[in-house]
DNA sequence: CGGATAGTTGAGTTATCTCAAATGCAGTGG
DNA sequence: CCACTGCATTTGAGATAACTCAACTATCCG
């Protein structure tokens, strides 16, 4: 069984203080669905501690830390737990017999890996950790009773999931037809415009922590060609990487490839 | 306004009767999200009339008939209707700047083209008739109430979203990961295991009424390429087409193919 | 420093595309 | 019944984007 009361230590975000007080949130909360639904705690801490969850009014879970490549839900989880990335990078992802893996979306600070998970499990879908990821996983059923509780409950929902299907319908559009540089320079457009959502990009540089592979699976293309489309771009000063660092320096001309 | 009250004649289905009786359904109801959320009044008549709505205990609605190559949803509908194919072939799709089409979905009787219609509409999207159609359309907000009388509401919703996302990771993993003749022998299959399920196959034939350029759009490939394919399935005698009409001759190399 | 992981580069192969012309097929009007 | 029109399908030739394989280099981390 799961212990999903149980209170962990964290140490960078949340002030301390004494006694019951409201709950604190990462700046990558604010669009989160869980907190949308009144249903995150937050990192509210008293005493150092995460406060007890009967005070906070939120579902009960807790915050876990994930090292990099480190799977983030476990088979015997997937009836029924809901995951939300709370801060760092994972991939959610499926697999073919043959071993192929396809990225169907990265995830960032705030991202429920999908809606259905509030539904139902996505068997078939992994989650991982690219960089070490924190994360708070709730009850599906609690979540669900939460969320009933909401009035908004219809046009939340409507919002989470129409986000999500327009971004897998992009995936379906950009895949086989467009060429190897056009997905690239989507990708990276579409990276660039969360992170900034999300308070997390410096003008137009980003921490780029995906591996060529990880692009490569997201793309359906192989590593060795987005290192070729990625060394051209370099070449052409449209972006420059450095240090895990990605910027844009000709957001013109990726638009422009991005089309096509 | 809309005027989804209008009852209509239809001729094919529904026994003629006197008075108020149980609405009758077609054998591709079965499986239809509307008639398991009671919402759907079904085909009952009573003297060759659509029962008034009040009787049938449904949600306001109303069959219409459209056309090969009539699309099904106009723009001003978007915003509050959600469209039940009842009868006959539809496409849901989405296009580029470019022109290129990606058919991400092909719509038999009984299928709700998305569920994400009951939250809000799928704005992109456009759903076409391929054969004639015929096809009920809800106002959302009163298929909303009826899917919250529902006990089994959440777990409605879930198997349908579970089935959705199978689908549309499906297409994904199948795009650029698999080579054109297993995407064909994919596709192929899939539309036989559905339409074997609503009881339209007649052993391993069935009708078959899509264009190579649908096929085409649906695989990410060219109608060309596509013809090549089939002319290859054919000629090994592996699958057989007359009169619109596709016959899988050897269901075991189809399979085979449709791996890798 | 050594070992592992990630990225780069080049040569040769192939699946799929583009273009273009020929054929077939169904419906229409004379 | 025929010629005519508009699609859909077929076929071939050549072009190309992306792949595979393989060796080499850079980077990271203990």
């Amino acid at each position: 069984m799961l212990n999903l009361l149980e209170t962990q230590e964290i140490s960078s975000c949340g002030r301390r203080g004494a006694g019951v007080e409201e709950g604190t949130f990462l700046p990558t909360c604010a669009g989160c669905i869980a907190r949308e639904l009144k249903a995150c705690p937050g990192f509210g801490v008293s005493g150092g501690r995460l406060r007890p969850l009967e005070e906070t009014g939120g579902v009960k879970s807790a915050v876990q830390t994930f090292p990099a490549r480190r799977q983030i839900l476990h088979a015997r989880e997937f009836d029924e737990v809901v995951p939300v990335i709370c801060s760092g990078w994972a991939a959610s992802s499926t697999v073919t017999q043959n071993g192929k893996r396809q990225v169907l979306a990265f995830l960032l600070g705030g991202d429920l890996a999908s809606i259905n998970y509030l539904f139902e499990s996505c068997s078939g879908r992994t989650i991982e950790a690219i960089t070490p990821v924190t994360c708070r996983k709730f009850l599906r059923s609690d979540l669900q009773a939460a969320a009933l509780r909401v009035s908004l409950f219809f046009s939340l929902m409507g919002k989470a999931l129409a986000a999500e299907r327009q971004e897998s319908d992009r995936l379906n559009l950009d895949l086989h037809r467009r060429p190897a540089e056009a997905r690239v320079a989507r990708l990276l457009l579409s990276l660039l415009s969360r992170l900034k959502r999300a308070n997390k990009a410096d003008g137009d540089t980003f921490e780029f922590p995906l591996r060529q592979q990880h692009l490569a699976d997201a793309l359906g293309l192989t590593a060795v060609h987005v290192c070729k489309v990625m060394s051209r771009l370099r070449a052409a000063r449209i972006i420059a990487v450095a240090r895990r660092h990605l910027t844009i320096l000709d957001r013109n001309a990726l638009e422009f490839m991005a089309e096509r």
